[in-house]
DNA sequence: ATGTCCACCTGCTGGC
DNA sequence: TGCCAGCAGGTGGACA
């Protein structure tokens, strides 16, 4: 479910539920996610007040005052409630903070993960250290992303996806970004004229900058911490639309299948 | 090194 | 109604 802008969606929603506030307690009632939460997890979280809740990538923060940092990933189908009503299958983490609010941890398929860390390693650890510059960053733009795709043979879409190019991008983003650059997916990542790549890096930021814009009135309302997909797929111009008019030239979305996985494009906009 | 593919897991939809 | 194939927003690791 989750790309950079579902999970910059979750950070501010969790952000405002535990910023300042003490964990009173931590309940894990699975612990085989793609990796296992480390059984010394909620010993490390319990008590601690939290500092701060960032994010890197696709991983949400969350910072303790004893200079550990708690990551979460939400996989393909992790979702974050607050306060709810009843219980679901899958919940699998819960978290009470000292004002009475609840976070759960919810993953159906269970490829989210969480894990503790010391806050001074934090960008040592493995899942975080190669990966490539955040998009919506001063470290991204035009020139770097030139750089990043210097050489590569794979396809554009292949490259987009692989975290260590760019940061956080998935299969929605990328298929609207490379819609608006007008860049066919299937073209070869390192052949591609540099201002095509410059107008790639910045149809990158504006996509995902409007996503989290949008994303975030869905916060307004206290309601979903969550994750849930936001507003934005009204405003999908390829994903998910196969068949359906291009919004531009009114010619057919189609969809490929790329490295297994679907990639929806217009083939009259994008060369 | 780089690129491609699989595996991990559950739930939902559409066709028969 | 049931069953089955195919699909789903991710990604580390195995392999060529």
């Amino acid at each position: 479910m989750p790309e950079l802008p579902e999970v910059e969606t979750v950070r501010r929603g969790i952000a405002r539920v535990l910023e300042g506030k003490r964990i009173v307690r931590v309940t894990v009632h699975r612990r085989d996610l793609r990796w296992p939460i480390p059984a010394d997890f909620e010993a490390r979280l319990t008590g601690a007040t939290v500092t701060a809740v960032s994010r890197r990538a696709k991983y949400a923060l969350i910072h303790i005052d004893r200079h550990d940092v708690a990551l979460v990933h939400l996989g393909m189908s992790g979702r974050i409630r607050l306060d709810p009503e009843s219980p679901e299958t899958h919940d699998h983490v819960e978290f009470v903070v000292d004002d009475g609010h609840r976070l759960v941890f919810n993953d159906a398929r269970r490829f989210g993960s969480l894990d503790i860390t010391q806050e001074a390693n934090l960008m040592h650890h493995p899942l975080l250290r190669r990966l490539g510059p955040e998009p919506l960053g001063n470290d991204f733009n035009g020139p770097v992303l030139e750089e990043m795709l210097k050489g590569r043979r794979s396809s554009i879409k292949a490259a987009l996806l692989d975290q260590q190019v760019v940061a956080g991008l998935g299969n929605i983003y990328v298929c609207e970004a490379l819609f608006l650059a007008r860049i066919h997916p299937s073209r070869i990542a390192g052949d591609i004229k540099s201002k095509s790549v410059h107008a790639l890096a910045q149809a990158i930021r504006d996509v995902l900058a409007r996503a989290i814009e949008v994303g975030g009135s869905t916060l307004r309302d206290y309601v979903q911490v969550d994750g849930e997909l936001g507003y934005f797929q009204h405003e999908w111009r390829v994903y998910g639309r196969e068949g359906e008019a291009c919004r531009i030239c009114s010619g057919g979305i189609s969809r490929i299948v790329q490295s297994n996985r679907s990639t929806f494009l217009c083939a009259t906009c994008q060369k």
